[in-house]
DNA sequence: ATATTATCTTGACACTGTCAAGATTTGGCC
DNA sequence: GGCCAAATCTTGACAGTGTCAAGATAATAT
């Protein structure tokens, strides 16, 4: 339904989805807008139409992959809630999975939209909603006695930013091999999220 | 020493210098080979000479950028050689403040030079040597009793990916305004880092 | 049905990374 | 010292990029 389409369609969706494509198969460094419009079958100044500049399609990849993560992530919080603990366990697994999965995705979700980042309403918007679902899980556990009391938004950033941090420092390669070697990245967040556990 | 020299010098060193002054002041964006040959006073192709392509020369920015990281995490160490705790303390919040400091250099140092990384041994080398020290710094912790015995790369890890998480995230704007309104960046991580140290 | 608007194409611009060819300088060697 | 080879730097070119202006085409509203 967003190919037939005769002249145009939605090609806003179909840039997107082109972009991401790209994304997979090129990497970062080969997103160009005029690649994008090709393979949407389109002009190299079409995307105009929809995006006022190149940071504009990338923002709005960025929102569509913080869409995928947020329907990971809250997946795997409600197939867990009987017990809070394992809804952080299994968010983590989740939030590490995608990364793995689409790396360049993640890597862009992370790093371009920069400073001009508040410019794009519904990037902050499911950034903040996925941020705020952390602090749920983070709430749960508190109230289960798993997580000592204190600021949650403080708490989950805490403990995102460890989850985070490893993932990036393995995609970047700076993990020696004498732990990548001997652990997947899985079992690494894995290791580091218990040791957080057990310090509350 | 450096910008004497008649019709070249040592042109290698005044690139990656203009390089990292871009960098600080256009950001990652803003950062060409043209500007970069332009600045330092020599024709657009010039670094040519010196740099195979682009990616090199970020390597080499990376590169010193990691010594510039070293040098200050290691004197961090080294102003508190009694106290192991304090050692990690010190380096973490050398850590933080350098990225502060030098965001730009910090991103691309963590971003950009990718899966190529391996092609730049210098890029390597510093890169395993600072992983080193830290991970000097988690066996002196562990002599001391302060952090538990265990694979002290492995904890080095966990420890480095959760200070170096919260300063990205917090860098591409993604901690929400409710805690770094309240926090400073060293604080946050200094929070984390005292939670972690609790659990061992 | 016509006029307005949204969408898309074509063509251009400055800028980028990179390469080839030539000029200039340096250093080693007689 | 003077010459030759290598290193260094310049000039000019190329394809590719993001972006904009002008025009063509389709959709929508009246």
């Amino acid at each position: 339904m967003t190919e037939k389409t005769y002249h145009h369609g939605d090609l806003k969706n179909a840039l997107i989805q082109a972009g991401i494509e790209i994304l997979a198969k090129e990497g970062v460094a080969g997103l160009t807008l005029r690649k994008v419009a090709r393979r949407a079958g389109v002009s190299h100044s079409a995307p105009y139409a929809h995006f006022p500049d190149k940071q504009s399609l990338i923002a709005a990849i960025s929102t569509e992959g913080f869409n995928q993560l947020y329907t990971l992530l809250d997946a795997a919080i409600l197939a867990n809630t009987a017990d809070p603990r394992q809804q952080l366990i299994a968010g983590t697994r989740a939030y590490t999975q995608f990364a793995i999965d689409h790396t360049d995705t993640f890597k862009i979700m992370f790093s371009s939209a920069l400073e001009k980042e508040k410019e794009y309403p519904a990037f902050v918007e499911i950034s903040q909603k996925t941020f705020e679902r952390v602090v749920d899980v983070v709430r749960a556990c508190q109230s289960a006695g798993v997580i000592r009391p204190g600021s949650p938004e403080l708490l989950a950033v805490t403990i995102w930013g460890q989850v985070h941090g490893i993932i990036s420092l393995a995609l970047e390669g700076q993990i020696p091999h004498l732990v990548l070697g001997e652990h997947s990245i899985q079992e690494i967040v894995s290791f580091a999220l218990g040791q957080m556990l057990q310090s509350q």
